[in-house]
RNA sequence: GGCAGGUUGUCCGAGCGGCCAAUGGAAACGGACUGUAAAUCCGUCGCGAGAGCUACGAAGGUUCGAAUCCUUCACCUGCCA
């Protein structure tokens, strides 16, 4: 599988393209450029945007120049949500958030080597520009008339939300930048997820009428599980790819309970398996579904792409020292140092209450929801179920006299640690 | 600027003076089952040990008593200027 698009298309990374048979001809005549960008709406990317990654590390490996933007500007404006407006962010948190994110993206793709990839910021290109020329030379390739028509924006409009002139804007912006790239870089291809659609065929609008050239658009399809739902979210919090965000044994989790019927679609967007792999996993999935191999697999290759080999390690040594069989009191005091603290925590004296426990150590939110916990029958001490809502932690319950695992429900672990 | 409608718990959405911590749905969480999976069934879902406290855009007011009535403010929507 030597072509980029069948590939792409064979790991389910293909959701939308323009001209998919022009496409596939300008790819296979040799290396072009493209780019994606990501908005630092947040101090760190997420799982939807390891899609966008993975797919700019396959273009990269594969020959051709990839540029990553930062939206240090569009950032500052807000793409619309079709739900709501956004709250505006300050220039000094997005100028922080794009910071953050330079640093993040480094290890995904090679900025050095003889194909090396490109980091911009929009902003260089945008902050000199003054309204008045932005209305002349960009505004004046939009028609309100398409723009309104746009999935995000129509939804906007139709809601008792509306859309301010600002959000409404997002899209001259982030087809300026299409329209900037493609002459200072000859980029003709630029890649995003398929809800961004919209924003996408602004830039190919925009060069079309600019320059009068054709280009390209590709977008990745919204990942979801077999119910429908969205990917990305544990425990009702986005899973971030920095490890201050989201700890890497939290990572490694998330992809390790990745349902059956999942498994097989996650392993070829975010893994270099081949067919071959994943023919096989996919069989043990179905023979010997109890291993959990596929998850596995994929929850340590994503790991170390995104945190690298060494945090895989310590983190699948943690996992199996904690749900491995027998009790912890038969781990050795390094083992269970170490396995601990990959684990959220909190210091704890000893004479507290395990209802307080759970609150400290931060898998409950409050001491009601703490009893509610005790009980349900979800909470335990050193995997032993606490029945005694009154249960209070005694010098015995610190294993080696240092730390007391605390368990709310099957699968979430916290270090109770011998304040 | 005028007129009309709206702002409820994580989200959607009822309530229209006491019986409302607030119907219902979704999400989420827990238990049973299994495999740290899915499906299913059962349960929970503001804070507080409790008395109670805090909550229905914000601030005041009327009332024995307000999410529900009045006033002002903020924001949103629509129509008219």
């Amino acid at each position: 599988m030597t072509d980029i698009f069948d590939e792409l298309q064979w790991r389910g990374l293909v959701a939308q393209s323009t001209d998919e048979a022009a496409l596939r001809e300008a790819l296979a005549e040799g290396p072009l450029t493209l780019y994606c960008g990501f908005d630092p709406t947040a101090p760190s990317l997420h799982f939807g945007n390891l899609v966008q990654l993975v797919v700019l590390r396959h273009f990269q490996r594969a020959g051709h120049r990839v540029i990553c933007l930062v939206g240090g500007s569009t950032g500052l404006i807000g793409d619309p949500k079709p739900t709501s407006e956004r709250v505006l962010k300050t220039k000094e948190q997005t100028a922080a958030n794009v910071a953050r994110i330079e640093t993040l993206v480094q290890p995904f793709l090679d900025f050095d080597g003889d194909n090396p990839a490109i980091l911009v910021d929009n902003l260089d290109w945008t902050a000199s520009l003054t309204a008045l020329d932005f209305l002349r030379e960009v505004g004046k390739h939009f028609r309100v008339n398409q723009m309104i028509k746009k999935d995000a924006i129509a939804t906007r409009l139709e809601s008792n939300e509306g859309i301010s002139y600002t959000e409404f804007s997002y899209q001259l912006l982030q087809g300026f930048d299409y329209l900037h790239l493609f002459r200072e870089y000859g980029c003709t291809l630029q890649t995003g997820g398929s809800d961004q659609w919209g924003n996408l065929t602004a830039g190919v609008d925009l060069i079309h009428r600019a320059e009068g050239k054709a280009v390209h658009l590709l977008t990745t399809p919204l990942l979801t599980d077999a119910a429908g739902n969205k990917f990305g979210k544990s425990e009702g919090n986005a899973v971030w790819l920095s490890a201050d965000m989201t700890s890497p044994y939290a990572f490694y989790q998330y992809f390790l309970n990745i349902e059956d019927a999942s498994v097989a679609s996650l392993l070829k967007v975010f893994t270099d398996r081949s067919p071959e792999e994943v023919a096989e996993l996919e069989r043990q999935v179905a023979e010997e579904p109890f291993r959990r191999a596929a998850q596995k697999t994929l929850a340590a290759d994503i790991t170390t792409l995104v945190h690298g080999a060494a945090a895989t390690a310590a983190v699948q040594a943690a996992s199996e020292a904690l749900f491995g069989k027998g009790d912890l009191g038969g781990l050795d005091a390094q083992t269970l140092g170490d396995a601990t603290s990959e684990l959220p925590g909190a210091p704890v004296a000893v004479g507290t209450s395990v209802v307080d426990a759970l609150v400290a150590v931060g898998l409950v939110d409050s001491r009601n929801s703490a009893r509610r916990a005790i009980g349900e029958g979800g909470a335990s001490l050193n995997n032993v179920k606490v029945t005694d809502p009154e249960r209070v932690l005694g010098e015995d319950d610190f294993l080696h006299g240092t730390v007391a695992v605390i368990k709310r429900g099957r699968r979430n672990l916290a270090a109770a640690r011998r304040a």
